[in-house]
DNA sequence: TGCCAAAGTAATGTCAGACAATTACTTTTC
DNA sequence: GAAAAGTAATTGTCTGACATTACTTTGGCA
């Protein structure tokens, strides 16, 4: 692990970069412990200061984690599918708030994903999946609901789906597509009528769910698609950037 | 924003945090100069390294930038997609590597989500995603090619196919997917025959791209992914983790 | 006047050293 | 033998200094 002092990327910028090749390498492997602060500065020929902001990188993405004490130190981190799957949301959100995405492209992305675990999900869902998924109808028909407690239903259903895949790479890759775009279906206000035909689908897709039916489960995603798609219609002009709040 | 000195985490965690919702939540917009670090220092009571380590962590994450000079500072950074995109295959890899995911879990994910591509990209492909996907089929049927530059024309080729579907929120969600499982084919020895079975599968991928036929290109998907389970069906016992390397 | 070079200025980047806080381990003491 | 005290190692935080960078201002000169 070298680093270039003539190199304009800043040292902590470099030291990060090393450690963390050698983490994704498989030179370092999780619960390894890295040399300490003090033996790193001395190795990169840095300041403890130095080798401190690269070893926050790291901690930043979840790489490493510390422990004080004497037998502290830097440890190499097991990425957890909870870790990531937070990574993952956060990244998405901010990608769509922060460029020119519209309503529809991201809605497509959203839904073409949800279906491919539709098959699946239909296969293998679990009465507890299903039990959620009842549930957080049930809660969305309630009057007098926020539209903001609306849309985390939402999402909670569609996360249930999702899991119901009993695909864990699956649900982490899902996570993104779906919660990322709550921001932006809070922005919708959802009339009484629109409500209950989103409540009718969702138990169309419950049904097929139940029945196992991975087509049908597709068809009724489908159809949830153009619904959002239309009620999103008036809000936002095709092709404009979307600004959350 | 306010910290908490009671607080177990790491006063930098805290500040990352708080300044990281603020981007979140959009009370600091894109492009935006955040105070300077003796600034922040005085605002949050702490000491300037603290503050310098809080932002480190955003810039690890890519949610801000840092220039030096007179009129330097940190900029909340407009998240592209080649940012994302690159921590999203970081991530999905290390993910894959650090945990005990099976190939068949992996492959699953992939190609299902790959197959929610297959209708769109048959509908939008351009030509030029059409020669791509030809190229690196020439490319993968040339002999003497090492496995590792196969599967990194395999990837090229999906690359492609995932492109064509014209959704830059679907392209930069499949990059993890398709990308991450690189590492995890690397392991695999492909013979001669090997080979010239995929280089056909992706032969009829790329007819039913061209014909637009999105039901053709997605069974042509389902026959790789079966291919890739019956390759890599001696080489992982099923449920067991794998390790890279 | 107009332009170019030099000085000024404000910011990040890096360093050195100190002390606080935490934790595991060791020694002492009862 | 167990509790208490001490010790050592490590991260967390602070302070102050200097280096580096890049823009701004100033001054001189044609």
């Amino acid at each position: 692990m070298k680093i270039d002092a003539a190199n304009p990327e800043d040292l902590s910028a470099q030291i990060a970069t090393a450690i963390r090749e050698a983490i994704v390498s498989g030179k370092l492997i999780v619960d390894q412990r890295l040399p300490s602060e003090a033996e790193l500065a001395d190795q990169f020929s840095v300041s403890r200061s130095t080798v401190r902001e690269a070893l926050k990188r790291l901690a930043a993405q979840s790489l490493i984690r510390t422990q004080r004490g004497a037998t502290g130190g830097a440890f190499v981190n097991r990425l957890s599918f909870e870790e990531a799957y937070a990574q993952q949301v956060t990244t998405s959100t901010l990608l769509l708030s922060m460029n020119a995405v519209s309503f529809e492209t991201a809605c497509e992305a959203r839904y073409a994903l949800e279906r491919a675990c539709a098959p699946l999900s239909a296969q293998r869902r679990t009465p507890d999946h299903l039990a959620t998924m009842r549930a957080e109808i049930h809660r969305q028909s309630q009057p007098g609901l926020t539209d903001e407690a609306f849309c985390a239903s939402d999402v909670t259903f569609h996360r249930a789906l999702v899991d119901g895949a009993g695909n864990p790479v699956m649900s982490y890759q899902l996570a993104g597509a779906v919660e990322a775009m709550q921001p932006l279906m809070n922005m919708i206000t959802f009339t009484a009528r629109d409500r209950a035909r989103i409540v009718a689908l969702h138990g169309d897709i419950a049904d097929a769910i139940e029945a196992q039916d991975g087509a049908k489960t597709a068809a009724g995603l489908t159809a949830l698609e153009s619904e959002t798609l239309s009620l999103a219609s008036g809000l936002f002009a095709k092709g404009t950037p979307e600004k959350p709040q």
